[in-house]
DNA sequence: GTCTATAGCTAGATAGAC
DNA sequence: GTCTATCTAGCTATAGAC
């Protein structure tokens, strides 16, 4: 087997960049070519099934990274409730860099996209409701407010990374974070 | 002139329903076309500059529909704030059909999209903005509080929007709406 | 004002050399 | 494993009859 030219994770990388700007299908199969610096059918060879087959490696390769740099910095072990929260929080900062980038669900969720990922999709944003109604019923809040509080912090991130991108203004999504952080720990 | 087969509010109201859900790369002539019941060189009679003047056509449209439904409604004297603040959330309701509807400004705002309306989408979310900062205003917050909580409004509307659709519950929506309603009136 | 027909292009996908 | 070359289908858009 010769080697590859490329790495899979830099391809991951610059196929998520690109479907996380352009949607699923806006992002053509040239610009991805052009993204990774393999042309079409190099592409084609890593993903034979085509384009359809890479969003889902890329939701597949973000939902590992948030599993490891998200879901087990909260859960674990070792620092206290605060400070699993407040690194928690400090990852989804680097994952939206800082609100400027849009979030792959909404980028892969329109209709075309909701019959091919609808599934993956819902399945991700269960995840960060449990990761965080977790936290709640560690703090012991009652069982509906738990889930009321995850509901809100999900919330409060889809939402300010809408508003932060239309207005170009970060500090939209700095100040959602900072009252995620608040309802619990307040 | 011949009359129109069509009403030009019955094309808009087609022309709008596939934007919405599929986003505007996705949609294609045909579906527009197929939507409206009109040929596609019907289409580009009425809309000589193509597709992205019947995208325009849309969020102008739905503009009107929501300063005459939404903010004067806000505004509209005569009723006490509560019962404006109440009748514009009713209106909201419809806007989004309960939670069921994804926001145009969603659908047109991938990078694509970006470029074509981003200034149209950041005006649009301007005005919501400054709607809801006078209610905040006539009820006597200070300045950045009124500010933040018309904010916090369009994030939870935003929020609760993609988590309504995306797992399928309305419920969210109405709970954010609530939500927004009790931090003015609380 | 609406239609049929079609131009011109780019999309996603494949074949086969190296 | 990567490439060049190419296929077919679908796209946006236009021409011109009625």
């Amino acid at each position: 087997m010769r080697p590859q030219k490329t790495l899979d994770k830099d391809v991951l990388n610059s196929l998520t960049e690109v479907f996380r700007s352009k949607g699923y299908e806006a992002a053509s199969l040239q610009d991805l070519a052009n993204a990774t610096g393999l042309k079409k059918a190099s592409l084609y060879h890593r993903f034979p099934e085509g384009k359809k087959q890479m969003a889902e490696a890329v939701l597949e390769h973000l939902a590992k990274w948030v599993e490891e740099n998200v879901f087990k910095v909260l859960k674990d072990s070792g620092n206290p409730i605060e400070v699993r929260l407040k690194n928690a929080i400090a990852q989804i900062k680097v994952l939206y860099d800082n609100g400027n980038n849009t979030c792959i669900f909404r980028a892969l969720s329109m209709e075309t996209g909701i019959s091919l990922f609808g599934f993956q999709i819902e399945k991700g944003i269960k995840e960060w409701i449990d990761a965080f109604e977790a936290i709640g019923k560690e703090l012991e809040l009652n069982s509906k407010k738990a889930k009321d509080y995850a509901y809100q912090t999900i919330i409060d991130i889809q939402g300010s990374l809408i508003l932060t991108s239309t207005l170009h203004n970060p500090k939209i999504f700095e100040e959602a974070l900072k009252r995620v952080t608040n309802r619990y720990l307040a």
